[in-house]
DNA sequence: AATGAATGAGCCTTCATTCAT
DNA sequence: GATGAATGAAGGCTCATTCAT
């Protein structure tokens, strides 16, 4: 009976993220991982081979094409600073408010810091292509004689806000007593994004600075909403124009 | 014999440190531990306890006062730029060059991913005075009106840029296939010092922008040495002057 | 379909009695026999009840009428000296030489050393006839009062001999350092035939002995070919003449 | 305390010898060995590092030097034929009275007949020291001019008549309806022992043979001693002679 | 009749921990 | 105080076996 089976296969896998991005590859055990699945415990030498078959298949499972994390839904034709803006906030969601199964983003980051052999496949199916998708983009906000190197650089600004936000957590909520809980997807998103394009000189400064590169008369309500600036052509002109 | 015994506990703790950074919490051994400390397999339970006590104990002992990691020795009298550049450097080369014992770096970012107990000593002795330094400096980059919540978001978008640089490293080099090994502290230093800078006007953006916020008599060079800028007071005033 | 039904048992059996014979009843695995046999994990079960069953089924079907071990064609009316070189050159070739299933002679030393329940039909099959044929051939050879006894320890004395050379390899190796290998059966089955019958007085002693026993006129080739003698019905005359 | 460590050890290797050697080392479990030995499950790691650790000691134990089983002290100056009486009887007491561990024996057979690294260990203990004492007497016995591949034929000829008689109990039990428990050592001994000498023209031929190399005036009751035999130097006499 | 899915017992091993010097 | 011996719990994994088609 194969329906029962891939049942069975796809409870394993389920359960297995979950134990894996909670505790980790060493600390979980395929004992809890089978008792959670309600499989047997010799289930996963079945289906999996070994606890490190298991594993891979977890990461594979997680980013596997029916399942998988959507990218951005950019227009092309849109402005790249709105695309940038959308980037930011599907990494953001991705990790925050953990769409589809909620223990993806979580392994996703334990393997990034600790690669196993499934890295490579995670890096194929996940992160090359937002990385393409990145460098796409940057590639309209920057000039054109912008160095590779340059660009990476500014990309890994821009993801490491992102990223850093995930680990923030529990740090941040000892220092800044439950300040950080402000903090939704939306309203990070419209930082970084402002952030960066400010970087770029492609959006007025973040604060209201004084000097040479400011300027005075800012609006006061710029950081409520990057969407609102970013469709506005006038403030924000794309290359293309 | 109380000097004996103080070094057998310290070679404990250093070795430790090391198999702690290096495997994990769950996957370090007290066995493997006990032999690069040249220390009874009892030793552990013996000085510290158990095996956590020992895990706590490690934490504390890397951040302790006569080894801990120094502040960025910015004289208060700098110019802001100058001080979060040193500050963004001392953070990278905390990470990358690993000044003092090597494993301290990598034991912490553990301890952030994975907070235990050890993780408010780690908070109290590490974060909290880095935090509260970099908010002294942008106490003096930012416009005085501006909100706790807003100078929090500028300070994450700083650490993170530095740290996502740690984890980098082994996606990265599946992606740009070795580019990434063109960055070193310094080179890192500057573009996150200038890309800060810019995000916040105080100075010049990224790449060769073009339009309203932008500069057309550019100096090609800037990103070649953010020291040079940074030692240039009038094109990134401090707000004291 | 009985045919397909038949044919999937036989498989089974021959893996069967491969693995058994290479790895010992505990080390093999159904799994390994029925991947060989190409059949279905359950199998074994459904044509054996249970791996024991399939043991023992293995150990009849080697000995299995249609393809058991022939017993030694030996024309009764053959000098006695002659058949008991046909009995000793058949056992040592079932051992060395393993004609039909060669994993035949393994599997039954191991049943030997190490009795099941499937010995008894191993003792029946295969060991009753040849003990009998060789009881009937040392009729011939010793005189008519041996007590029975006698004739036992006589016939063990062969058979040890034969038997010996099997397990010898592997360690005689180590001793000789590849001495053994000038051993093929022919030669073995010279010695063990003439060393046998010079025990029983019907051929010359080994080797050059003096004395009383011994004779002077001994040829110096005797030991390159038993057959030679065997075949000079002056030498070694039957009781019949 | 090194006195209970080694008592421990001690009664770990008697027990794991015994199950090793009436299940073979693939059955045996060290489960049984620990509660046979009244240790803990995790001694046997911690004694020996793992089972096949432990089974190797086990058969360097078997045959250590202060336990080893004792060389036929055989006088030089006594006959050779007293000398391989000597020998063939202390083959057979070796596994027939199983003197010392009972299991030494029964361990024995199974390595050599599946040898394991642990085998180059017995052959150097046991194999190689018995291999040499039995040439010894054989050079005596044979020609000088016999070859050496000769030699080691008899030398196996007469081993094989040894341990047969180990395999040969269940299976002899079988055909011969209890008849083979009339054979003590000693009784095999004198057998063994008349069987090859007459082979080799050391003694009369067994039974009461006729025709050219028998003799009329044989004693009926040879077989019933060979002590005697070997005692009267006119019947065997020594090469020295 | 014949199969693939699924099971649970039990294997060896490792580990942190404690005990008796 | 400080150590090596010894422990028991638990881990991953393998296996023969059974069940539901």
């Amino acid at each position: 009976m194969t329906a029962k089976h891939d049942e069975t296969r796809r409870r394993l896998l389920e359960a297995a993220g979950e134990v894996f991005a909670d505790k980790g590859y060493r600390a979980a055990t395929i004992r809890e991982i089978c008792r959670r699945a309600k499989a047997n415990i010799a289930a996963v030498n079945y289906y999996f081979g070994d606890k490190q078959g298991l594993y891979v298949a977890v990461v594979g499972y997680a980013h596997g094409k029916e399942e998988g994390l959507p990218l951005p839904e950019c227009d092309s034709i849109a402005p790249p600073e709105d695309r940038l803006r959308g980037f930011i906030e599907q990494v953001l969601s991705t990790h925050f408010e953990e769409k589809g199964p909620p223990w993806r983003a979580r392994l996703m980051i334990r393997e990034m810091a600790e690669p196993t052999e499934a890295c490579a496949a995670l890096v194929d199916a996940y992160v090359r292509p937002r990385a393409e998708l990145l460098h796409e983009i940057l590639g309209e906000l920057l000039p054109p004689e912008t160095s590779e190197a340059d660009r990476h650089l500014v990309a890994f600004s821009i993801v490491g806000q992102c990223l850093f936000h995930r680990a923030r957590n529990p740090v941040a909520e000892m220092l800044s007593n439950g300040l950080s809980r402000q903090f939704d997807v939306k309203r990070l998103a419209d930082h970084i994004t402002r952030f960066t394009l400010a970087a770029l000189g492609r959006a007025e400064p973040i604060g209201r600075s004084v000097g040479r590169f400011g300027e005075s008369d800012r609006r006061a309500t710029f950081s409520s909403g990057a969407v609102s600036l970013l469709g506005n052509p006038r403030r924000a002109p794309t290359r293309r124009e």
